[in-house]
DNA sequence: GGTTTCATGTAACTAGTTACATGATTTA
DNA sequence: TAAATCATGTAACTAGTTACATGAAACC
């Protein structure tokens, strides 16, 4: 269903608080399933609820109590449950996409310059992400079990970035840089108006 | 934001019923950004009341009445507006991923069930698309203005379809085939059980 | 005679985001 | 002394999904 499951996975291989979970979300699984710990913290009291995972108050001096989540059984054969079980391949959802497609309705240069901006944002992730590969998985033919999980995952990280800066380049490539604006502005006169006021 | 300036570059190009609007959205744009009707019929009756577009019934006989909307001045400057202003790349969310990172607290085999299921999915998307580029797109430098744009987006979703299906292959070649379920089962009886009953 | 197409909607729900609040401790 | 880190939450909101409802016409 989403964010449950995430959670799951992440308290399977070591139990945490909602803080922690928040944070470990900011690698690995966060390439593919972020979430704010608002989320977090309401999802872990409703797996709570439902006996998936358990939590254990922890008293801390220094800092303030956490409560920490483990999976329960039923949390465990639910994740397997949930694993084995066909899902949809999600919707994916780009605006940048949108924008591309509405570009004769708007300022060309400005368009650019937001396909740049996400170039090299996904260019930068892209970066972090073969950082990792190098440092964290040298020897790939070597893993198995969890490691090998995690480097396939960033692998999909690895293909999606590398596939969205690709697409950028080429968006620019083919969209002319000079002319701005000129459909939108040449149009605004000769349309019949409705509406509106 | 979202669906309204989809649905702004879709009554751009020309002007139509919620109903077409979410026909349409099957091809083209619908590849980076899919509704139901129900979501397009809410949407567009906000953005009528925001003055964006202006709807006007057309009386049908032998089918249903229906109301054609057409996009306002309102609506044209607060779709170059937004076409201009920088957006964050949004989150990209795979059930698939989270699936592969949990691999180890599931059944293998279906796991890779899921994979090989996934991965055609989205081989038969890519051909659709590939049909689509080869019949109406055969001659890519000539293109300019609208048909230039649907294009990229074509391009786009062409690239996304290839590098999910090469990153399944990649799973599928480093997944183990045989054993099923091995973690799973051998951990159910010496895990630490807590709260559930 | 049954399904698909055209056409629009309501109601209830689930998921996710944004803003705000608190308060001690550690780091710059 | 200001900011960041640790830690948890509430409240209000926006976006999106699922289920249900209606009804005529065209297609098989």
């Amino acid at each position: 269903m989403g964010l449950e499951h995430a959670l799951l996975v992440s308290l399977s291989e070591r139990s945490g608080s909602g803080y922690e979970l928040a944070r470990r979300f900011d690698k690995s699984i966060g390439f593919f399933w972020n979430a704010t710990h608002q989320q977090i913290y309401r999802v872990l009291k409703r797996m709570d609820e439902a006996g998936w995972i358990a939590g254990e108050a922890v008293t801390q001096d220094g800092r303030p109590d956490k409560k920490v989540y483990s999976v329960s059984r039923a949390g465990r054969s639910e994740l397997a449950r949930w694993i084995a079980e066909p899902s949809e391949p999600g919707a994916l959802r780009s605006e940048l996409a949108v924008k591309v497609r509405g570009a004769a309705h708007g300022d060309h240069a400005a368009l650019r310059a937001e396909v740049t901006r996400h170039r090299d944002r996904h260019h930068k992730r892209l970066e972090v992400y073969r950082l990792i590969e190098k440092k964290d998985f040298p020897d790939p033919a070597a893993l198995s079990g969890t490691g090998l999980h995690q480097y396939l995952v960033l692998r999909g990280g690895i293909r999606v970035e590398t596939g969205f800066v690709e697409w950028c380049d080429e968006i620019l490539a083919a969209l002319p840089p000079g002319r701005e604006a000129a459909a939108a502005h040449s149009r605004r006169d000769q349309s019949p108006e409705k509406g509106t006021r």
